[in-house]
DNA sequence: GCCGTTTTCGGCCCGACTGTTTTCAGTCG
């Protein structure tokens, strides 16, 4: 069965062929942003019956419906297969060398038969290239350069680092007289799980004093391009972008700097059906500028309500705020504990009581400290025995504390054979139980939901945690019918955590959305193995914001009272 | 190729930086 990633990656790929044949760029761009809106489905395409019903969906016209139903009918598109025969696929992947495009690709494989990267870099390096037309000594050390790049990074950088990374950038220019206000924006503003570059932005008088101040800091390998408003570097093998702007500008360079670029255009497009421009630098009426200081004003000036940057990734957002029918987002100061905390009884690095007093002032009001279950070996989990004397060990711990309470739990593991590591005798002497998979990853994707979906079903079983078992970057989640895990989550009120860790983000963003949408409420935990872990919260917290959720979907925003009502 | 409370045809975001082609095209975000 053909997973809609597939069918996303034919319509980038048609688009890359169009581009270098230099074709229609408008169906170009119809091809692309289908293949976006294809990969942010939760359903699968090869479960619609018709052309109609695909036909329903944002950027599936007539044409695409029928290609994609093609596809799902009979596992290939005659269209495509036709397209790719014209264009070697080495070709193709030159695009994804920095500062080379489509043109310069076409040039490049009809006139200097270059047909892919070693190709290219041999012809370079030979000086084969600067006789061409439009092309001299410059562009052959930019496109030697742009190899090396792609070379050296090619993966995303995931948000966790990048977003240190960025407040530290931040932090050592923020003093600097000529700044007058600085932020990061961009995908990490966003709070995407993974991000390209990272994108800072300045309102200053006196742009060149920051662009050397910039270009001067630590750790700055290489100057990539240096205008007067714009430099981009590359900083501990990261991109880094700035950009200044006079501070009446401010609020709109965040907005554009912010993106998506999708959610940009859309902007764009609304602000031009009403006679107005946006740019960088305002909202115009003629030239006349109507807002610029601060980013709600561009939304005021166009008639909406300011949206959140976790949602501005063209997902109905735009629809959602005309209607004024956004969500109010969860946010930070709404959670009241961290219900997944492993302590020293496991492999945690605290004491219970370290983990209190951390979770103290974090302003919470109840921790779960929920170590493993013997199974996994090398977490040295806790059997029956000792998990009996951590119970006692936390009941003697509650009796010390006012207005703060530690919950004994567990996270369980779902053994490959459906059952759970513990009984359910012990389980239910726990205020929760948390249930995860950790060994046999690869099992078939019906084994896997039915795994899960027995988890779900035990009378004991409150959270299911890492839903996914993904490791961002490094483990692809585990083959899952997330629609039925839903669904079973539902029907017996089961939680599903978003694990907040930046290496996990598991649920992600869609599938909280999805979760939502089902009626599914979610837990916004650490896992922390270290009481430093327990910071890492509002990056679960974001990717609960980037699905979409509100304080009443997520159950740790609860008081204690309330929490333990909603559980099994 | 998509899309429509101005449109079923004629639109489809916007500007900075670079290099090269002495006025602009290509790339990027």
């Amino acid at each position: 069965m053909i997973t809609n990633k597939e069918i996303a990656r034919i319509f980038d790929e048609i688009a890359d062929i169009l581009e270098v044949k230099e074709g229609d760029k408008f169906k170009i761009r119809a091809y692309r942003k289908a293949a976006r809106t294809i990969e942010s489905l939760t359903q699968d395409l090869s479960d619609f019956s018709s052309v109609t019903e695909l036909k329903k969906l944002p950027s599936i016209g007539d044409a695409l419906a029928k290609k994609i139903h093609e596809i799902i009918t009979s596992g290939k598109l005659e269209y495509y297969e036709e397209l790719r025969t014209s264009v070697p696929e080495g070709v193709l992947e030159l695009l994804s060398i920095p500062n080379v495009g489509p043109k310069t690709v076409s040039k490049l494989y009809n006139e200097c038969n270059v047909t892919d990267i070693e190709s290219l870099e041999l012809a370079a390096k030979n000086h084969r290239l600067q006789h061409l037309f439009g092309m001299g000594r410059k562009t052959e050390e930019r496109i030697l350069k742009g190899i090396e790049q792609y070379r050296r990074h090619k993966e995303r950088i995931p948000l966790g680092k990048a977003y240190f990374q960025a407040k530290n950038i931040v932090k050592s220019l923020e003093n600097l007289d000529a700044v007058e206000r600085i932020a990061f924006a961009g995908s990490i503003r966003r709070m995407r799980e993974t991000i390209g570059d990272i994108d800072i932005l300045v309102a200053s008088e006196n742009p060149s004093r920051v662009m050397s101040a910039f270009k001067a800091l630590d750790g700055i390998t290489e100057i990539i391009a240096s205008g007067d408003t714009k430099s981009s570097v590359i900083m501990d093998d990261t991109q880094v972008d700035l950009r200044v702007v006079r501070d009446d500008s401010f609020g709109s360079a965040l907005q554009y700097f912010t993106g998506s670029q999708l959610h940009n255009i859309k902007l764009r497009e609304l602000a031009l059906k009403q006679g107005l421009k946006l740019n960088e630098y305002g909202v115009f009426k003629g030239d006349q500028p109507v807002a610029g200081k601060r980013e709600e004003e561009v939304y005021e000036a166009l008639g909406l309500p300011f949206i959140p940057p976790e949602l501005r990734e063209d997902q109905g957002e735009i629809e959602a705020a005309i209607e004024g029918e956004l969500p109010d987002l969860i946010e930070l100061n709404r959670i009241k504990g961290d219900l997944h905390i492993h302590s020293r009884w496991s492999d945690g690095k605290n004491s219970i009581e370290e983990v209190v007093d951390k979770a103290r002032s974090l302003g919470y009001e109840y921790v779960a400290i929920c170590d493993h279950s013997p199974a996994i070996g090398i977490t040295r989990g806790v059997n029956e025995e000792k998990l009996l004397d951590e119970i006692i060990e936390i009941e003697r711990i509650n009796e010390d504390l006012s207005d703060f309470k530690v919950l004994t739990g567990i996270e369980v593991d779902i053994r490959s054979d459906n059952t759970l590591d513990l009984p359910d005798k012990i389980l239910e002497k726990l205020d929760i139980v948390l249930a995860a998979v950790h060994t046999k990853f690869s099992q078939s994707k019906d084994a896997m939901t039915r795994r899960i979906i027995s988890a779900i079903k035990n009378p004991h079983v409150d959270i299911i945690a890492h839903p996914t078992g993904r490791l961002i970057g490094k483990r692809d989640p585990y083959d899952l019918d997330i629609e039925a895990v839903l669904d079973a989550a539902r029907d017996t009120r089961t939680i599903l955590e978003i694990n907040a860790n930046p290496r996990r983000l598991d649920l992600k963003d869609i599938h909280a959305r999805y979760a939502k949408e089902k009626g599914v409420k979610v837990a916004i935990s650490t896992d922390a193995h270290d009481i430093s872990q327990m910071e890492l919260m509002p990056f679960g917290v974001a990717t609960a914001r980037r699905g979409w959720l509100e304080p009443e979907d997520v159950l740790n925003t609860r008081s204690l009272d309330e929490l333990m009502r909603n559980l099994k």
